[in-house]
DNA sequence: AATATTAATATGTAGTTACTTAATAATGTC
DNA sequence: GACATTATTAAGTAACTACATATTAATATT
């Protein structure tokens, strides 16, 4: 067997995982110290090190200097989302990608969306609303704002032509992003533009950006009916 | 001055991200060899290593063998979720958990909970549906199936003191999950339980675990309404 | 010119050493 | 016994070395 012994830290990492979902290492146990497991599998300290700050990273264990490590009692379902711009995610499904720019102005921010940024006083933003559409069909209606402080180049640019999406995410970087999912129920102009019955149940991601401390763009995408959102494995 | 010249490989992540974010290195950029930003900022090329490592999974760069490090031109925005036991949220928030056992029965799994599990047969598995309360109002009604081949154990379970929920997560280890979040219309059961008028929308988040490829538990978790889910910074 | 071979290159990984830091345990002092 | 001090411990970090690997570029071969 010319089986390489490289061991590769994720497959130190995959073995302490085994050992754990098989309760070699059960729930609440303190694990041996990095440097007898790292004897034991015969490999350096350090990539066990490795190892497991991958798995602390992902949940499964807890690690103290001096207290060392241990298997966490509560696990908590981790899961990360990719939410890529909306025209990339309609063409990566294989649909034509359609964009129409339903209204834009220049609006002091509501309570609402001051409540978003954070902030306490109201200032002169952009408020450009916009449907998205695959295969002719509505796919997601933003409603979006846009502090002209720290973004002053958006007025440039000309909406009805470029979404404000795919704008920011090209010119604008931010520094911090919330995000929230909450279900909303179709009314209005949501319903209107999704072309779905007023009632239905809709997905909203909710995503505000800042670069520092300064708002940038806070947007609610309200889904058409049926849209799911699936954690990456 | 005595500012230690220690660099936290976190520093030269910073260091390197505001210059992405200030577009030193702009989107589509190629960045120096980790040699030379390793020379530039006076550390080796290991912690500069370590530090792209992490910008990397971020999703901000991107890394290949000989072909360099470039800065993502199609910068998604990655959220991570903690989704922790319902009981365990509760709490956080300061609020009492109850918890009711609605129902419990012994079914063949239906073809959409064969579809989640993503098997051919149907299969014996305990459903059961039950509702968390947070200060007696109620907060998530869950519908759970559990395949009894891969969890005979619950079948010893009385379900009406302990949560399915609670039960699976401190015995039953996963190495496999499915999460997905849609929105619902309040109708039926759901609406019962959750004390809400039919029609409303509703955050349901959905929930698939294996072990291997046995199926293990899947449920569908239907917040009350106004539940947000939000990311972790 | 088209294709195969080889060299060069930047990142990926692991080991070793050395030191830092936070938390616990042990000890001494009042 | 209560409290402060000190030592010990195990993880955290980083530098340096060495080699692996994937990919591009250069070169040789047909």
């Amino acid at each position: 067997m010319s089986a390489p012994t490289r061991r590769a830290w994720t497959d130190i990492r995959e073995e302490i995982r085994a050992r754990i979902l098989n309760r070699t290492y059960a729930p609440g146990d303190k694990l041996p110290r990095d440097e007898d497991i790292a004897a034991e599998l015969g490999c350096a300290r350090t990539t066990v090190h490795r190892a497991m700050q991958d798995l602390s990273q992902m949940g499964l264990v807890e690690r103290k200097r001096k207290g060392g490590t241990h298997v966490r009692t509560d696990p908590v379902t981790r899961a990360t989302f990719d939410i890529p711009i909306t025209r990339r995610e309609i063409e990566q499904r294989g649909s034509k990608y359609d964009y129409q720019l339903v209204s834009q102005t220049m609006e002091d921010s509501p309570m609402s969306v001051m409540a978003r940024f954070g902030i306490q006083q109201p200032a002169r933003m952009l408020h450009a609303k916009a449907l998205h559409l695959a295969d002719n069909r509505p796919f997601i209606f933003e409603d979006r704002w846009i502090d002209t402080r720290s973004t002053p180049g958006i007025l440039g640019i000309d909406l009805t032509r470029e979404s404000a999406n795919e704008w920011l995410v090209r010119n604008k970087p931010y520094s911090r992003v919330d995000v929230r999912f909450y279900a909303m129920t179709a009314e209005g102009e949501s319903a209107e533009h999704l072309a779905t019955k007023p009632g239905d149940a809709l997905l909203v991601i909710e995503r505000t950006t800042w670069i520092g401390n300064d708002p940038i763009t806070t947007v609610q995408a309200v889904a058409a009916p049926g849209y799911q959102l699936s954690a990456e494995t």
